[in-house]
DNA sequence: TTCCGTTCTTGAACAAGATTAAGTTTTTTG
DNA sequence: CAAAAAACTTAATCTTGTTCAAGAACGGAA
């Protein structure tokens, strides 16, 4: 199962054998089952987690008691919290499995080595998130210029299996609306 | 001029004198006036942008024919279409100086030889894009979870100076919002 | 200084989506 | 299988922010 990892890293990079084993020999298989938590609010970011197959939100705590879902993170996604992990702070964020699922970790203390003795793999990161964040100023130009019904079309057309991998409440939230309109725009449609 | 960009390097990275002196010849120092432009939409972005001194803003053009500005960059801070660069591929986004200013310019090709003479970059760039993700997850946060006028007020109370160096009506658009919102809003604080 | 283009303001009518509070369906668990 | 918990739906009312249209203020250039 490590494989899925090492052919996402050859889709960005080059590497030989001999540090495929390396990271293999670093990199832990751990199995999240639906509902676990992989980190807590108010916890210090320890690892990078990337997810073989299955689903996990990341959310936060809003000041009126509810839970905002900031990102999922899907099969081949990396996912973390970029600044407990870097300034080793305490998080405010929580990531959970939302389904049965498979990660491999890599602790911060592990991947700091990685990246002086495997360079290439800060390459590899940098271009990964590149690409987020192109992806999330497109996401910002969809919450600012469509509505609530155009932006659930767009993820449904974009994402048709995830829509029925996650319970609605929780697309409802990431798409920045509340399940009651989601019920709404689904009645319209019928 | 140069300095600024070297000085930024050292916050994240250790760099020697030789590779400083690398950096500084493959760097080029530029002047851009206000309302000028460093990309527009339908061109391929070729560098990546330093910006010296100055303001810049990022916008593409939605279907109701306005501009929607995605992202501002100030003093100290990168802007470029990461997608763009990346795959050569014609820009949605069109990148305009909002004030005079100066900035330094890495061209594609560059940027590569960079990466490959002071692999050093490569993180760079890596921990600054860390941060930039961690930043729009914040603002994804702020954009749900804030009304526009909670927007307006915290955006004022971070950066009280920014405020006063961009027009209201650009403001506006970056916090997702129309003009006269904006002064409706400013109207009750008097 | 005057003129012109740009930016900002105001107000009325309207639309998108939130909130509240039931009620219904589906899923999980003992 | 029954009961409880979780997820989804419906409808009335209320808020936030848009749209449109007009006018006022500001800033830069001749």
């Amino acid at each position: 199962m490590h494989e899925s990892l090492l052919a996402h890293f050859r889709r960005y990079i080059s590497i030989n054998d001999h540090e495929e084993k390396i990271i293999c020999k670093h990199v832990t298989y751990r199995v999240v089952n639906n509902k676990e938590y992989i980190l807590k609010e108010g916890q210090v970011c320890h690892a990078n987690y990337f997810i073989v197959k299955g689903c996990f939100r990341m959310y936060l705590s809003t000041n009126t008691g509810t839970e905002q879902i900031i990102q999922f993170g899907i099969d081949n996604w990396w996912i973390t919290d970029y600044t407990s992990l870097e300034m080793q702070k305490p998080s405010i964020y929580t990531i959970q499995a939302v389904e049965n699922s498979e990660i491999l970790v890599i602790d911060k203390r592990i991947q700091e080595e990685l990246f002086s003795t495997i360079p290439q793999l800060e390459r590899y990161f940098r271009i990964i998130l590149q690409r987020i964040h192109s992806a999330y100023l497109m996401r910002i130009h969809y919450i600012y210029n469509m509505s609530g019904e155009e932006r659930y079309n767009h993820f449904n057309g974009m994402f048709p299996e995830f829509v029925q991998r996650v319970p609605q409440y929780m697309l409802a939230s990431y798409l920045g609306f509340t399940p009651e309109f989601l019920s709404k725009i689904r009645a319209r449609k019928s």
